[in-house]
RNA sequence: GCCCCCGUAGCUCAGAGGAUAGAGCAUCGGUUUCCUAAACCGAGGGUCGGAGGUUCGAAUCCUCCCGGGGGCACCA
């Protein structure tokens, strides 16, 4: 149980004894809360207040009631009210000592299994195979890889699962371009990069190319046309297309896991694409007209809008969503039915309690269609999330897919992170060593390694310490930076956490098991340290249920401010007493730990040394 | 025309019913014989887009308005 929980569980009896009605406890127990200030002490029972309301006295009066009620405790001092009926906690320092011990001797640092496992399909990344990823598929990519690993880490199970778009136009492109252009020399040679330059090449021959979305329109662009056929001859079964798609596949693959092998993502479990669903989607669609779930509709098969109607005239679509199409007027079938085929492939295979998508929020619409079908389907039972975020701006504020010059591939960008990182690391070493500081002695790997951390910790971090539903600006100066809120302050914190150990040459074993060493609290900047420390647990349950990885990341933040506050004011190795050196050993020791453990959620590399 | 998201310090963002709205950057001023100064300490800076409303209490919930972005049947 984490620490904010077991503190409501002891306010618990007090919060029943006062509260006329049993069934609003639950709702008092959510006004005892981390304290907005530390006068405020560290947790607070905001309860009074409502309480008030209900009962007819006054506030304060019931703030002294609940406070009697409350139990002389060992985990706090005696509470105090303040201003109108607040209550405020302060826990003893002998109480976070204990705590501390304890979560020292757990590999887990002191955070829990969840009592009750649910078994979690994760939907992310979902590249068009076959085209370049850019940073449009970042965001997915990050965020689902983190919350896999946040989930996993509270015990739920989580299968991932890559939707990949493997069957779309984008073969046609692709088929042309061998057809035509290819280099066979080349070809044999590296077949990833000669599909990558026919791609590209295909691409550059179309008559008016938009960035984005580039297979629509253009129907008066003869090469784009032919393109089309390609696809279509693939989707009817053409066996010289689809010889090629055979043979093109391998290589795709490998061009999207070159770029999760650099970003340190988690392998997929399933990467069932397009294709796989591609022979169940005709049944579907005659079992939904069977059923009378869909309906024929100007030559198209649809579903109704999420709020189940199908608006027909152009004044009705005018002022209602539009429906979902499964059918179009051609025969060919859409992403929304392969949608629907993908939940009933999960619900029958994998017996979700819950399916997530990390996608773009610009496809809000197109998943409440699809939930609210899924559940006239019958798929009721399960919870169905769209996990979204926002756009990926360039400095300019504009969507950096759509900028002048199109979206920079994602390998190109993570290099350029990896270098500017590299670069901005070599200065401030050598401005450090002019200094007279403390630099450590390098080779050139660990350096490269170094860099490599820092630059793709950068990226992923910048990423996810950003609510993920606002659109956020991508910018190497601001990710990169040295200060504040970024990767390389939470990996400086963590190498001079390391560091301390070296220099004293002490081994961090005897703080990682039981009896480990006393905890003693003497400085407020030790405190502070420990009380966040504490509160890992609870950050990590908060971030699970609401599916915001940034709830880690400012946790992070702040651990890492306190641990920079009480390096600085507290010596470890040249500490007053050997005691106390043991007690803010294991006080770092707990700190590292914890922050390799957040980073680790979050996808990110540390290092020993920087 | 309908629907969704956003508007908080000069900039980038936290905060989503609780106390005097917080960080970082930038600006200004300080700290290094001592475990990594990519650090730390301090200062200034706000009509929380606007107006109503609900509430003991609103940046947070409701209504309207202004401004920005996005989506709106045969692309995925």
């Amino acid at each position: 149980m984490n620490l904010l929980e077991r503190i409501r569980e002891w306010v618990r009896p007090a919060l029943a004894a006062v509260a006329s009605d049993p069934a609003r406890v639950e709702d008092l127990l959510s006004s005892v809360r981390v304290a907005g200030k530390p006068e405020h002490g560290d947790y607070q029972i905001n309860a009074a207040l409502p309480l008030s309301k209900q009962l007819g006295r006054p506030s304060r009066q019931v703030a002294e009631e609940l406070v009697r009620l409350l139990p002389a405790h060992p985990a706090w001092e005696p509470p105090q009210i303040a201003g109108p009926g607040f209550i405020n906690l302060r826990l003893r320092n002998e109480f976070l000592a204990a705590a501390l011990r304890e979560a020292a001797c757990d590999s887990r640092l002191g955070v829990p299994r969840v009592e009750q496992p649910r078994r979690y399909v994760i939907d992310y990344s979902s590249p068009n195979v076959a085209k370049p990823l850019h940073v449009g598929h970042l965001r997915s990519t990050i965020l689902g890889d983190a919350l896999t690993r946040l989930l996993r880490f509270l015990g739920h199970t989580v299968i991932t699962d890559n939707h990949l778009g493997d069957w779309g136009t984008q073969f046609g492109i692709l088929i042309y371009g061998y057809k035509h252009f290819v280099d066979p020399q080349a070809y044999t040679a590296d077949p990833v990069r000669e599909l990558a330059r026919l791609y590209v090449h295909v691409r550059s021959l179309f008559r008016s190319s938009n960035d984005e979305d580039d297979e629509e329109g253009g129907s008066d662009d003869p090469i784009r046309e032919a393109c089309r056929r390609e696809t279509a001859k693939l989707h009817a079964g053409d066996p010289e297309n689809l010889a090629l798609w055979r043979q093109f596949m391998p290589h795709c693959l490998e061009m999207i896991e070159r770029i999760y092998r650099r970003l340190d993502i988690l392998p997929f479990d399933y990467q069932l694409g397009e294709s796989f669903y591609h022979p169940m989607l005709a049944g579907i669609v005659e079992e939904m007209l069977a059923r009378g779930l869909a309906q024929e509709s100007a030559g198209a098969v649809v579903i109704p809008n999420p709020a189940g109607r199908i608006p027909q005239t152009a004044e009705e679509l005018q002022r209602d969503d539009p429906p979902g199409i499964l059918r179009k007027r051609d025969g060919a079938f859409t992403y929304l039915t392969t949608d629907l085929a993908t939940i009933r492939y999960r619900m029958e295979h994998f017996q979700p309690a819950a399916i997530l998508y990390v996608v773009d929020a610009r496809q809000a619409l197109h998943f409440r269609t699809l939930f609210a079908q899924a559940r006239r389907w019958g798929y009721d039972q399960v919870e169905l999330q769209h996990i979204s975020f926002g756009t990926v701006l360039g400095e300019d504020r504009r969507p950096f897919a759509a900028r002048k010059g199109g979206a920079p591939e994602l390998e190109e960008l993570l290099a350029e992170a990896v270098r500017q990182g590299r670069h901005k690391y070599e200065q401030s070493r050598a401005e450090r060593q002019a200094q007279g500081h403390k630099v450590p002695e390098l080779s050139e790997a660990e350096i490269a390694a170094i860099a490599e951390a820092v630059g793709i910790g950068a990226v992923k971090y910048a990423d996810l310490s950003q609510n993920r539903t606002s659109d956020y600006v991508f910018s190497y100066d601001r990710m990169l930076a040295t200060d504040g809120n970024t990767a390389t302050y939470m990996q400086y914190a963590y190498a001079r956490c390391r560091s301390i150990f070296r220099e004293g040459n002490v081994s961090d074993a005897r703080f990682r098991q039981p009896p480990a060493v006393a905890v003693q609290i003497v400085h407020p900047s030790e405190r502070t340290l420990a009380l966040h420390l504490l509160r890992f647990a609870e950050t990590l349950q908060a971030a699970a249920s609401e599916y915001l990885p940034h709830y880690i990341t400012n946790y992070l933040w702040d651990l890492a401010k306190a641990f920079s506050v009480f390096f600085e004011h507290c010596p470890v190795l040249k500490a007053e007493s050997a005691d106390l050196r043991d007690s803010r050993l294991l006080l770092v020791d707990l700190a590292a730990r914890t922050i390799r453990q957040a980073l680790e959620l979050l996808g990110i590399r540390t290092v020993e040394r920087m």
